[in-house]
DNA sequence: AGAAGGTCGTTTTTT
DNA sequence: ACGACCTTCT
């Protein structure tokens, strides 16, 4: 190792006194020492609700006014969502500075640099970013083509590939422990997956192709391949702030470490009671050995919530303690007052549906606006119920965690396209656009492919060496116009999609014949997207990185829309908060998940999964079930609530009986009122029972202006 | 042989 | 509602 000589920044020493910011009244104590701490690596250990985020957006602000160049300080976050937030409130903090600051993803900024040096490692700096849906879409081309399935024994489908392979990579761990650990079924395939691995690596290679996983993997790989370059890029990270960092997995641990070579300047800041991504490699023991990776580690706590009332913590507190190991924050309040969380059974998941939806425009009429209420559950398909109660009351949401734009299949197909055009090696694309073309399956598409990606110079010409039948030959040929118009110079990405669109309509009305009309407006949307961005490769990634929910372009941004509802897994919740919180479908076998239940240290996490959802509420929380379930094959069946709600107290966790109003007279009168039963065990005033009265049919009006 | 079309069993969480 | 697999058609 070099001898290091470090100098010190040339900007004048900034004395505490002409700081624009008054840190110490903003901030408590505990935060203020996070936010001011000096050079070298910091960790901090913070509890939900505790300011963690607020302490990053000071430091931040710190950092630049002390005289850090905005340009040097990088800020990894969990999403670009969360990014985007921090630094737009340290800009409104202190200055236009703030916002040159660098932010994003691991995988954001992993691209970046992979962008600028992947010819160091044998990438074309235009390479395809895979989806988890585009990968797995590989490996079922290589499986077909390694005839794995020969004896009658089952192969794995290529999901369960991909995830396996993800796994080794993300955990830094070789095949056979993930197999003996998951997926011991399949450990006698051995060989046979090592060499598919291997076919996988060497086609993406091959062909520009990177996965998520390899954004990392390969920018470690670059920096282990390359120490220059490693040194130039460490060199502009002066300071490398990474929030949640609970849900870092090895590569990512291993990356904040190179990232931090030069300067030595890391701030880490994560909650261990709060590491939900296991399924994703995440290791939450990354944040006890940082002081471990960096020995000279300061450690800083914050203890005190500011977000939450003191019995919702009572509550959060309580659960946590069911876990198999022991979390040693235990969350206080400066807010003692409050009213205790209700557990909801309701009568079957419609019922459930009608309970939140009421409740959402009582509260409404109580002033608290739509967007600070949220409804959390486990997995996407846990809200549909709901989704069509709010959409029969016109109540707008937007949802978290449900279909991503440029996840549905036609939106693929589009974008397929444009990667092709983008970059003409990528097969994966290939495989796509050429099997919408009638006449033309997996065979054909791959000896087309092998065709087409010989000739780099000039891909897009049909001469008479290809191997084509008159079958498809009339379409092949507009496609390759289109391509070879689409990549002309100075077309407007705009126009590139609609020449795209242009191309794909016959051939989507005839792929989505059943359906299309409900598509098509998803293609709409899609040009309207591509008008916001000029360089294709860039809507390329960001696409990729950061897809866009199908609700949040549904809502159309009219000018005094009132905010909608946020419908959100809990997953995507993490690091939000909400005046109220209902938890919907808190049932055993959806809650722990059954899945989770298998794995050991599963039920831990789904727990602590809970706990991350009751910490996102300030006021008021609602944890509800339905006691009645409906499965296609199963028919009608009794549930069990969730193991993690049914040892609590009432005390902390207050049951509540959802009644039906007995009808004035009317016929159906009843159908749609229900007020809360006995409510009145805390300080506060239960809300009360408003009826509604019932649109006629088929005309819901709940008062709301929408 | 290879593509199209129908049928059956299925469905966590995300960059 | 979606994909893996099987059968039928070109």
């Amino acid at each position: 190792m070099a001898r290091r000589i470090v100098l010190s920044s040339d900007s004048e020493p900034s004395p505490q006194d002409d700081l624009t910011v008054d840190y110490a009244d903003a901030l408590n104590p505990q935060q203020h020492a996070a936010a001011t701490a000096g050079d070298g690596p910091l960790l901090v250990v913070a509890g939900a609700g505790t300011g963690k985020t607020r302490t990053l957006i000071y430091r931040v602000a710190y950092l630049v006014e002390t005289g850090t160049q905005p340009e040097s300080i990088v800020l990894l976050t969990f999403t670009r969502r969360a990014a985007r937030e921090m630094t737009t409130r340290a800009t409104q903090l202190l200055d236009g500075r703030c916002r040159r600051v660098r932010g994003g993803t691991f995988h954001a900024f992993c691209l970046g640099v992979l962008r600028r040096h992947a010819q160091a490692i044998g990438f074309p700096s235009n390479f395809t970013v895979l989806d988890a849906a585009d990968a797995a879409d590989v490996l079922s081309v290589l499986r077909s083509q390694g005839e794995y399935h020969k004896s009658d024994e089952r192969f794995p489908r290529k999901d369960t590939l991909r995830k396996l392979f993800s796994a080794v990579t993300n955990r830094n761990r070789p095949l056979d422990d993930i197999l003996a650990e998951k997926y011991p079924q399949f450990s006698h395939l051995h060989d046979e997956l090592e060499e598919l691995r291997r076919k996988y690596r060497g086609y993406k290679k091959e062909h520009g192709l990177m996965d998520f996983d390899d954004l990392l993997l390969r920018t470690l790989e670059l920096f282990e391949t390359d120490d220059a370059i490693r040194r130039k890029v460490a060199a502009r990270c002066k300071h490398v702030l990474v929030d949640e960092y609970q849900d870092t997995n090895a590569l990512q641990a291993a990356l904040v470490q190179q990232l931090a070579s030069v300067h030595g300047n890391v701030t880490v800041v994560g909650d261990d009671a709060q590491s939900i991504y296991r399924f994703r490699g995440a290791d939450f023991r990354n944040i006890f050995r940082f002081p471990d990776q960096f020995p000279e580690a300061d450690v800083l706590k914050l203890e005190q919530n500011y977000r939450s009332t003191q019995p919702i913590l009572d509550l959060a507190n309580r659960l946590i303690e069911q876990a198999g190991r022991s979390y040693d924050k235990e969350l206080f309040s400066d807010e003692p007052e409050g009213d205790l969380p209700a557990v909801v059974p309701a009568p079957d998941g419609q019922m459930e549906s009608r309970f939140v939806a009421q409740m959402v425009l009582r509260l409404r009429e109580q002033g608290v606006p739509l967007n600070r209420m949220a409804v959390l559950f486990r997995s996407s398909h846990n809200a549909y119920d709901l989704e069509v109660e709010l959409n029969r009351r016109n109540i707008p949401f937007v949802k978290y965690g449900g279909t991503k734009l440029s996840e549905a299949a036609h939106i693929k197909d589009v974008l397929a396209h444009l990667k092709v055009a983008e970059n003409p090696q990528d097969a994966a694309s290939w495989n796509r656009i050429l099997q919408l073309i009638h006449g033309i399956g997996p065979k054909t598409a791959q000896d087309l492919i092998a065709w087409v990606t010989e000739r780099d110079d000039e891909p897009f010409v049909v001469d008479d060496s290809g191997p084509f039948s008159k079958r498809y030959i009339a379409t092949v040929k507009k496609l390759f116009e289109t391509l070879r118009f689409i990549r002309q110079k100075d077309v407007p990405l705009v126009e590139q999609a609609e020449a795209v669109i242009d191309y794909y309509r016959p051939l989507f009305e005839k792929e989505y014949y059943e359906d299309y009309p409900e598509r098509e407006p998803d293609l709409e949307h899609f040009i309207g997207l591509a008008e916001s961005y000029d360089d294709r490769q860039t809507f390329l990634s960001e696409l990729a990185l950061d897809p866009i929910e199908l609700t949040a372009l549904e809502q159309e941004p009219e000018e005094d829309d009132e905010a909608p509802l946020v419908l959100s897994t809990i997953h995507s919740a993490k690091g939000l908060e909400f005046h109220t919180v209902f938890i919907i479908r808190a049932l055993d076998g959806v809650l722990p998940s059954s899945y989770a239940l298998n794995e050991d240290g599963g039920v831990d996490e789904e727990l602590r999964l809970l706990y991350v959802a009751i910490t996102r509420a300030e006021e008021n929380l609602f944890i509800s079930y339905p006691m009645l379930k409906y499965q296609r094959f199963r028919g009608e069946y009794m549930t069990d609530p969730s193991r993690f709600i049914t040892d609590i107290s009432e005390d902390v966790l207050e049951p509540v009986e959802l009644v039906e109003e007995s009808a004035p007279s009317e016929l159906d009168a009843a159908d749609d009122v229900k007020q809360l039963g006995d409510g009145s065990g805390s300080n506060t005033s239960p809300p009360e029972s408003v009826s509604e009265e019932e649109p006629d049919e088929d005309t819901p009006d709940d008062g709301l202006p929408f």
